[in-house]
DNA sequence: CAAGTTGCCTACCATTTGGTAGATATTTGA
DNA sequence: TCAAATATCTACCAAATGGTAGGCAACTTG
């Protein structure tokens, strides 16, 4: 099974890089060093192909998000959780442009995974700044849904083009690489948007 | 010129839609009520359409930016500012889409255009921050290039999706439609983790 | 050992792709 | 008015696309 998961690995790579429109099925039979019926082999089709590449990246991200978000929820550790989010990407960004890359192109199967996976965890969260809203811990003018989105957005898309945004956030000598910047700002931003307080922990 | 204009329009929405490999000449010229040479006599390849549906945008954004940006410089009403930043794309999505595609699918081509028309900018906007941080307006641990970078990407990949993240963010009695929830929350994100004071303006 | 299964191959195939040649009609301007 | 420019068409084309048919080794397993 060692070819099927390389081909997945060149799959996963080039669909990132050139979109699923943009990359042949040669494409990746000559990036794995196979003939196309080969590869033909392993997926019946290309769709097939996709979805698996797919599946595989979600199932990475099923294992790790509950434990993250029970992390957020009873922990309560704000910068910890970010943290995380954001190093999944970061990790390796592949993942932020694939899943970007999916929502643009399958947005009706985009939307029936993430009312399946993320909204009732955007549901969950919620409710818990609803309350800390009511305890004066979060600003009485957050909407929390929309809050989120904007956090996921800002970790998935930031994440998907940050080589290339190098050009107008170069590395710093104090600041440290672009990806850094990105990460520490992301973590700022979102903390900073949200608490009363400027500690970011409650 | 008005068949020209036409097949610009079609194809800006379905380069946005579908993207540009996930896009065929013949879909177009059909789109437009042509024949796909007849399409090819008025763009000589598919790539020079490409080019010119890019043009077109650009040419908007710069007929617009400048003076957004001196309002924020001069005037420095930050909330103005913001409201025609977002404005501009949630008024038109396929801007957005066209846009975060064009970084996706070819990452040179849009470093080259950051680097001439965006980088200049963002320094200005450094420069700015940098100086209001000594006066204590703007909170200290802001990293200004990177917070630009940020906001940025929630305005234009926020916007991008927003319609797919409808499922996570349903309109709401109160807080209004999907869109206008996602417009108001950027606002106040970006508000509220630059500013010392919790007013926005200075 | 024989029989089936697995994995990869060569040789195809129909369809679609971006693009060209060149005829034909319509509009324009000296 | 008549020639040139403009705009659209039909009829192609070579190359690439996703996918199939079927042969051929090398393993596994009764």
């Amino acid at each position: 099974m060692d070819v099927r998961s390389e081909i997945l690995n060149q799959a996963t790579r080039l669909f990132a890089e050139q979109g699923y429109d943009g990359t042949s099925v040669q494409q990746i039979a000559d990036a794995v060093g196979i003939r196309k019926p080969s590869l033909l082999y392993h997926f019946r089709s290309k769709d097939e192909l996709r979805e698996n590449v797919l599946a595989e990246m979600l199932a990475h991200w099923n294992a790790v998000l509950p434990g993250l978000l029970l992390k957020a929820s009873t922990e309560e550790r704000f910068d910890a959780t970010m943290e995380a989010l954001t190093g999944f990407f970061i990790e390796d960004p592949d993942r932020a442009r694939l899943l970007l890359r999916e929502t643009l192109d399958r947005p009706a199967h985009m939307q029936a995974m993430l009312g399946e996976f993320v909204e009732p965890w955007i549901q969950l969260l919620g409710a818990q700044l609803e309350r800390a809203k009511e305890q004066c811990l979060v600003q009485a003018d957050v909407d929390p849904q929309a809050y989120a989105v904007e956090v996921i957005t800002m970790a998935v898309a930031g994440t998907a083009v940050i080589d290339t945004l190098q050009v107008i956030l170069p590395a710093h000598p104090t600041r440290g690489s672009t990806r850094k910047r990105h990460a520490r700002e992301l973590i700022r931003v979102a903390r900073s948007s949200l608490y009363t307080d400027d500690e970011g922990e409650r």
